[in-house]
DNA sequence: TCACCATTTGCATACTTATTCATTCGTGTT
DNA sequence: AACACGAATGAATAAGTATGCAAATGGTGA
């Protein structure tokens, strides 16, 4: 499925050195996704990620841009713009993997919304948990937070 | 000569559009730089340059990082490598061209810093006039700024 | 189930960027 | 001036990335 290749390849680049499009291929193999380069070059295209001196990069948003200019706290589109990195369900839960330290901010702002689906949300370091009331209800959310990380 | 080759390939990159390096290329002639794609692919890796969605971009260095966790105002080397685009010497003087509304803090950087060459600076929107005392010491401040920019 | 449409993918190839090697250029020395 | 030597450059080409097109895939409704 190509959203979990997507999200792979945000993983993958977030922690680790991809120098090239090949690189990420023979990387993402090794977890189970075997795709070819030009399907790459069309992931990382709709990705947005940027190739410069240290390999590509996540497209850097910067949420907190020091002179507070925002009226409220931060959306979840934006700080998930920033740091998710994952979105899988199981059952009535959503599971957000995010970079090192994002999982606090993107639960705050979860939090903040009040979306009716979400009865709850844990964070740790890196993992939300978002709790629903029944799959259905997950389904429509893990969506929504997709949407918002694919932007 | 490559330094200001270099200066003119970051003010494009800043101001316009370079979407790949033979229209850079191109752009170049028009101002007077008459050099191969070669020469361009060694200039971007020395610019440290990083070709996103968007074109080619400046190295992105942040240097207020909204927490306050410095204890004195940021250094030249570090305002210089987040709004210098351009160093030029004539007579006397260095002109040092900036980002827009950057010409201000490179200039307090400089006041701050005390250099014993530098007999004072005014600034602008978009570039910083320093004065010297005379031509050797305007090059020796421009040779020292230039390193900091080119890092 | 089957037909149908849209999406995704691979293949082949066009396009873009990096690198090797030889030459030229600039600079300091004899 | 002639020379030596390292830096910079161009030409050719290797390496890497994007894309047109056709085939495969997957979801939907008859």
């Amino acid at each position: 499925m190509k959203f979990e290749r997507h999200d792979a390849i945000r993983e993958l680049v977030a922690h680790s050195l991809v120098t090239n499009q090949d690189e990420l291929r023979r990387k993402l193999r090794r977890r189970g996704f075997a795709v070819t380069q030009a399907t790459l070059s069309r992931d990382i295209h709709a990705l947005r990620l940027s190739k410069g001196p240290g390999g590509y990069v996540l497209p850097s948003t910067d949420v907190g841009n020091g002179a507070a200019e925002n009226d409220g706290p931060p959306s979840v589109a934006e700080v998930l713009a920033s740091f998710g990195l994952r979105i899988r369900q199981a059952m009535n839960q959503v599971i957000v993997g995010t970079m090192m330290g994002g999982a606090q901010p993107v639960a705050a702002a979860l939090d903040f919304e009040e979306w009716p689906e979400v009865l709850g949300t844990i964070a740790g370091d890196d993992t939300v948990l978002v709790i629903c009331a029944d799959p259905r209800r997950a389904t429509e959310v893990e969506m929504r937070l997709r949407a918002m990380l694919e932007s």
